[in-house]
DNA sequence: CCGGATGTGTCAGTGACTGTCAATCATTGC
DNA sequence: GCAATGATTGACAGTCACTGACACATCCGG
């Protein structure tokens, strides 16, 4: 039921902006009452931010099965191949495509966006922390804390470079992450 | 006005937290309407976030300021130099200590406080495009679109390393950055 | 003094979101 | 099959940030 919301949702914010559909339009869209839409999603947001989330999970991930000996720099490179991964494909390529117009017309949900994605530079700089720790170096918690969102400027700025042709997103990422790799890794 | 408004709302939003603040109590408690507050201030998020609007003129200027030949990423360090003062000055670290406070006690507002600092970084970005086309340099957009977001990556994670002790924010900045100093600047 | 400009408060409303409650549906046990 | 129980749903009223409209008050210049 969820996926259907969802998939209703994202067609309304295609075609009339985002801050334009209301939770009304959607939850008639699937024949239920607005009510019910917040049973199925904590807020209008998260019909389009949780995409980001389960993406993020797969980022986690991928970063966990890193060797610890890596250097974080090419540890954080690797754990963006889920994203690169997705826009080689056709069918992922257009959906992430369309998630990103919607959210391009929204500043507030932009910035929701961005919110979540520092969330999840939390949770991977903690990660790369707990790793060096248990590899019996001493973890210097604030470089690899800006590390991590240093890996994320390239990959934003990547983005941003790639928005009309999303299969060229990988080549940028890796132009960017060559460019910004830290002198001292 | 604008300003006893905002006073009054950040000793409210201190005490009692940014969400928990309604706009009806800041305006009781300056003696207007809710009304007349949207006149003043376009919205809530507002009262915290024209501070940073102010900071990053100065950043901005601070960049503008740069000699074109130095290398960016220097100039970009020279550029958070206002940041580093005004911690250093006991009365404007006592407010940006609070206003770091307010803004932590509501996701929903630090979302928008990420939103306007990207905004800022995009400015900046420009004006580094800017002027390496006007040094007769071919400039490589995507690469200085991911190092200002790197610059402020290690802002970030300084202003977390130093949250407590905000005097250690300008070492703390110099260490993470000299960490992140790309290898090719 | 009068008219225009400016500022203010009241009011009703929008839209996201929430808690409550009655009605309905589905499941289970006798 | 039926009653009891649990789960789901929609209706409703309300909160809050925010907005447009409008009446009223104040100020200033001719």
């Amino acid at each position: 039921m969820q996926s259907r919301i969802a998939r209703a949702a994202e067609e309304l914010f295609i075609a009339k902006g985002f801050e334009e559909t209301t939770v009304d339009e959607i939850a008639a869209a699937v024949g239920m009452s607005q009510r019910s839409f917040f049973r199925y999603f904590a807020s209008k947001d998260e019909v389009v931010l949780d995409n980001l989330e389960r993406l993020g999970e797969e980022l986690a991930e991928t970063l966990e099965a890193r060797p610890a000996e890596e250097p974080e720099w090419d540890s954080l490179r690797r754990s963006f191949d889920p994203v690169v991964e997705r826009l080689l494909d056709p069918a992922m390529r257009e959906h992430d495509k369309a998630l990103h117009r919607i959210v391009d017309t929204s500043p507030r949900l932009f910035a929701a966006y961005l919110g979540r994605l520092d969330r999840l530079q939390r949770s991977l700089a903690e990660h790369l922390v707990a790793r060096a720790a248990g590899s019996g170096r001493e973890p210097d918690e604030l470089v690899l804390r800006a590390m991590v969102g240093c890996a994320f400027a390239c990959l934003h700025a990547a983005m941003l470079q790639s928005a009309a042709e999303p299969e060229d997103f990988g080549r940028s990422l890796d132009r960017a992450m060559a460019a910004l790799r830290p002198a001292q890794v």
